[in-house]
DNA sequence: CTGTTAGCGCATTCAT
DNA sequence: ATGAATGCGCTAACAG
C-alpha cells in the first residue's frame, strides 16, 4: 500500500510470491517475463487497480510527464482556449498540467517558475507577465536543461521554440478594414505595457495608415494602464472622453485587446455615442459573444486553442528530443477579421 | 544534480563536507544542528539556489503538496472564475493545482481521476460530467483515505463536503422578477441532464410559479441537449421556434445555464425578436458582458470565485485535518439577480 | 525466465 | 552536534 493506500509493486509481489523486479518486468511487457507470469500478474494488478505512483517513477526516471503553464490569469477568455489546447495536446501525449497565475507580477512569475522547477516539471509553457523585463532566471533554467516554450507573448529575452499570433498583421487588417470602409480617422487604444504584441499591434495600425496615406496622429493613440479593471476602465473612459474632444475627432478605434476592446464598447454605449455612426469600433478579442453584443462587434480574432496547442507540442518536442540541438523557431500563426455592425461601411 | 540539474543535498554535503542528513535537518531548521553549520548551510543553499525536490519530499512523505481538480471543460467562463478561487487559496497554501478536463465524459473523467490519484495528489476537487452517474469509483477512493470535495455540481451519491450555488433559490428570484416585472407565461429552457443543478433550478422556477399562482404548463418547459454547441444550438433553435408557435405563447424565457442564456439571446435576435417586447429573457450566466449585449441581459449571477474559494479551503482542511470524523456539510452560496433591458418592466 | 541489488532525493531514527 | 542507515515505489543493470 503506497502513501494513498493504493496497491504497489511490493504488494502484487507479495500476494503472488514472486519479486518486485518480475512484477514490474511484466507490467511493463517485458521480454524477459513468461507469458503465464505475465497474465497472472496483469490480472491481479487490474483486479485491484494497480496504478504506478508517478512520484516514485518520476524520481527514478528523472521526469514527471508534468508540464508546468504559467499564465499571467486564469479567468480571461482567450487565456482559457489556449489552456483547453495546451490540455488537449498534453492530455493525448500522457503529460499533466500544472497551472499558475502570475498575475502579471514579475515577482509572483518567478515564485510559480520556481515551485514548478522544484517540483520536477519536464519543461515549462509560459506567457510571461506584462511587469517582466528579466528574463535571466528563466534563460539560467534553460540553460541547465529545462525545455521552455513562449506562448502568446513573446519576448527575444530568450532563445527557444515561440508560438504566438501575427499581431502585427491582425492590427495593420483591422485598421485597413476600417480604413476601406470609410474611416479615414482612426484612434489606436493599447495597454502602456513593453510587451511585444502591444509594439506590433501598434506597428500594424501605423502600417496600415502609412500604406494608405493616412498620417498618423499621436493625439489619437492613448495607453491605458492594465494593472487592474478599475484603473483600466478609468483609463478608457478618459480616453474615449479626449477623443471625442478633439477638434478633429476621430471616426473610429481599433482596439489591440480583449479586455480593452469589450470594455470599450460598454464605454461608448454607456456615454451615449452611436457605434457606428459617431464611432466605429474594432478590435482584439475572442469573445463569443461578438455578435450578441450591442452593436455586433467586428473582432480580430486570434487563433487562441491552436497557439497552445502548437505550444504544447513544441515543448513536448523539446522535451522528448534526446539532442538539444533543433533549431529554434518563431510560429506566428495568423488571425483573421470578423466584420461586424459596428464597423459598417460609411456609404 | 538531480533530474534538472538543480542542486542536491548531496551536492551541498559533498561542497561542504558535511553528511546529507546533517544539510537536511540544517534546512530543516532542526534544533539538533549548531547554529554556526546551519548558517554555513543555508548561506551555500541559497546561494546555489537549492530547492527541494518535491518528488522526492511527496514520495517520501506520502504527500505531494498538490491538489487535483477535474471540471468538464477550461474553456468555459464560470469555470475559470471558479478554477481562479481555488487557484488563489491553493497558492496561499502553497498546493499546485493539476487541473484535467472531462469534456463531460463519464470514461475520460474517470481516467482523470486514476491520473490523479496515481500522481499522488493530496486530494481532489471535482464539478462532476453530466454524463456520471456511477460515483463508485470517487467512492472507492474516498474510503482508502482520498479527500474529495466536490463543487459547483453536486451530487447526494458520495458523502463529503460539497460547495455548489443556491440553484433553487437563484431559479425562484429569476422567475419571480419576471412576474413581478408582469410577466406570466414563462418558458423555461434547461438541460437534458439528470444534474441537480438542472433539476433544483426547474424546482425553483415551478415553485416561483405556484407560488404566484401560475400553472405550470409543460409545453413551456424544454431540454436541450448539451453534448455539443452544435447540437445544442440547434435544440435551442427548435425550442424558441415551439415556443412561438404555440397559441398561447410564451411572454418570458428563463434559461438555466450560462451557455444557453447567450446562445438563446443571440437566437432570439437572429430570428428577429425583440427583447423584451416580443420575449423578455433571463437566465444563468456570469458574464462581464450582460450589460454590453444587444439588450442588456439580465442575469442570475454565481459566486463562482467564491465558490472556488471556499471548496480550496474545504479540501485542504480536509488534507490536513488528522483525524477524518469532521461532518461533513454542503454549503450553497447565494446568487443574485442583475436586472437590466431584457426583462423591462411590462408597465 | 526470475531474483537481487542499487539508487533516484529526501526525512528520520538511531547511533556516535 | 553530526553521521550512518533506512525506506518511500519504482526501474534497470546484473546475477543466477
Amino acid at each position: 500500500m503506497c502513501m494513498n493506500n493504493s496497491v504497489t509493486l511490493k504488494d502484487i509481489a507479495k500476494a503472488l510470491n514472486l519479486s518486485i523486479s518480475t512484477i514490474s518486468k511484466s507490467l511493463n511487457d517485458s521480454y524477459e517475463i513468461s507469458v503465464d507470469t505475465k497474465q497472472k500478474v496483469l490480472a491481479y494488478a487490474q483486479k485491484h487497480h494497480y496504478s504506478p505512483n508517478r512520484l516514485a517513477k518520476g524520481l527514478k526516471e528523472g521526469k514527471s510527464r508534468s508540464i508546468g503553464i504559467v499564465v499571467c490569469s486564469l479567468d480571461n477568455n482567450v487565456i482559457a482556449q489556449m489552456l483547453d489546447g495546451i490540455d488537449t495536446v498534453s492530455a493525448d501525449n500522457s503529460y499533466q498540467i500544472i497551472i499558475m497565475q502570475s498575475k502579471e507580477s514579475q515577482k509572483q512569475e518567478a515564485a510559480c517558475i520556481e515551485l514548478l522547477y522544484s517540483g520536477g516539471v519536464d519543461g515549462i509553457l509560459i506567457s510571461p507577465a506584462c511587469e517582466t523585463v528579466d528574463f535571466s532566471y528563466l534563460r539560467s533554467l534553460q540553460e541547465s536543461g529545462l525545455p521552455i516554450v513562449l506562448f502568446d507573448r513573446l519576448s527575444d529575452q530568450i532563445d527557444t521554440h515561440k508560438v504566438g499570433a501575427d499581431n502585427f498583421q491582425g492590427a495593420y487588417d483591422a485598421t485597413m478594414h476600417l480604413i476601406k470602409n470609410g474611416y479615414k480617422n482612426i484612434a489606436h487604444l493599447n495597454t502602456n505595457t513593453t510587451l511585444s504584441i502591444a509594439t506590433e499591434r501598434l506597428n500594424g495600425y501605423k502600417q496600415a495608415l502609412m500604406d494608405s496615406e493616412i498620417t498618423y496622429r499621436p493625439e489619437l493613440l492613448r495607453s491605458c494602464d492594465y494593472s487592474d479593471t478599475q484603473k483600466l476602465n478609468s483609463d478608457l473612459r478618459e480616453a474615449i472622453l479626449y477623443f471625442m474632444s478633439l477638434p478633429d475627432k476621430p471616426d473610429a478605434i481599433f482596439t489591440a485587446t480583449d479586455q480593452i476592446s469589450t470594455r470599450c464598447l460598454t464605454l461608448l454605449n454607456k456615454l451615449g455615442y452611436h457605434i457606428p455612426t459617431d464611432i466605429a469600433l474594432i478590435g482584439f478579442t475572442n469573445t463569443d459573444l461578438a455578435e450578441a453584443l450591442s452593436p455586433a462587434l467586428s473582432t480580430v480574432h486570434q487563433p487562441a486553442f491552436e497557439m497552445g496547442q502548437l505550444a504544447a507540442k513544441k515543448l513536448i518536442s523539446l522535451i522528448e528530443s534526446k539532442v538539444h540541438d533543433q533549431e529554434y523557431e518563431t510560429v506566428m500563426l495568423e488571425t483573421y477579421i470578423q466584420a461586424r455592425a459596428s464597423t459598417q461601411s460609411k456609404d
